[in-house]
DNA sequence: AAATAATATCGTAATATTGCAATATATAAA
DNA sequence: TTTATATATTGCAATATTACGATATTATTT
């Protein structure tokens, strides 16, 4: 127990779940909309930014990075992080299907 | 430690983020298709459909009820639970509007 | 009133997540 | 090549989440 039971959802179900998981957390959240804010991507000016140690950060930037929503350049000693717009809309897209789909059927 | 640090974020992130969160699993997710799939509001077939638990199916529709994602009409000795739409449109569009501010100041 | 049925709550075990200090790695600058 | 700087990784402690058996609650039926 204690584990979600993948195995009885369909894989649609999970991928849903995996990605709300990804955004479901308001230090992720105030990293992409830093991120998006910053001209020129930026690096570990989150750190102090946000207000969470640096590997915690990096933790959540590694996440993010694990769907494909951010991607970091190298930059010398510099990582530049960016938001990765093709796969933003793509799934700004796939929840929205979710949400459609789900109250077409509705009671 | 291991809890999230929610008082350096404002209140807008930590309400995408609890949002997020709700929707983060499989079982709700399936919760939610089932339910808006039935014609009249459906209760506890929801069990037999799924394959969870009664007691976890029960904390999950009491999670969904939490943001007011769904409601459950009480019909005799059973409940009859119902997608929200008020409620469900308020959240997509909550949802759409992070996607799109954030989207706007992209690199 | 007792039995039945549907749902909710409690308690608990297992796993996941969050956050950080310490440390490793990698590049730039001196 | 040493030093400094930026980022990543590791290991761990604390809390959160998931799932379920046992039990409580509530309403219906007998």
């Amino acid at each position: 127990m204690g584990t979600t039971k993948t195995q009885i959802f369909n894989e649609r179900q999970n991928e849903l779940a995996s990605t709300f998981r990804v955004l479901a957390n308001p230090a992720r959240i105030a990293i992409l909309q830093y991120i998006s804010t910053q001209k020129a991507c930026i690096c570990n000016d989150i750190v102090d930014e946000i207000g969470l140690a640096q590997p915690t950060i990096s933790q959540h930037l590694k996440e993010l990075k694990s769907i494909d929503l951010i991607e970091g350049e190298i930059d010398g000693k510099k990582v530049c992080y960016c938001i990765n717009l093709n796969r933003w809309n793509e799934i700004q897209v796939l929840l929205n299907e979710f949400f459609d789909q789900t109250k077409i059927n509705c009671c």
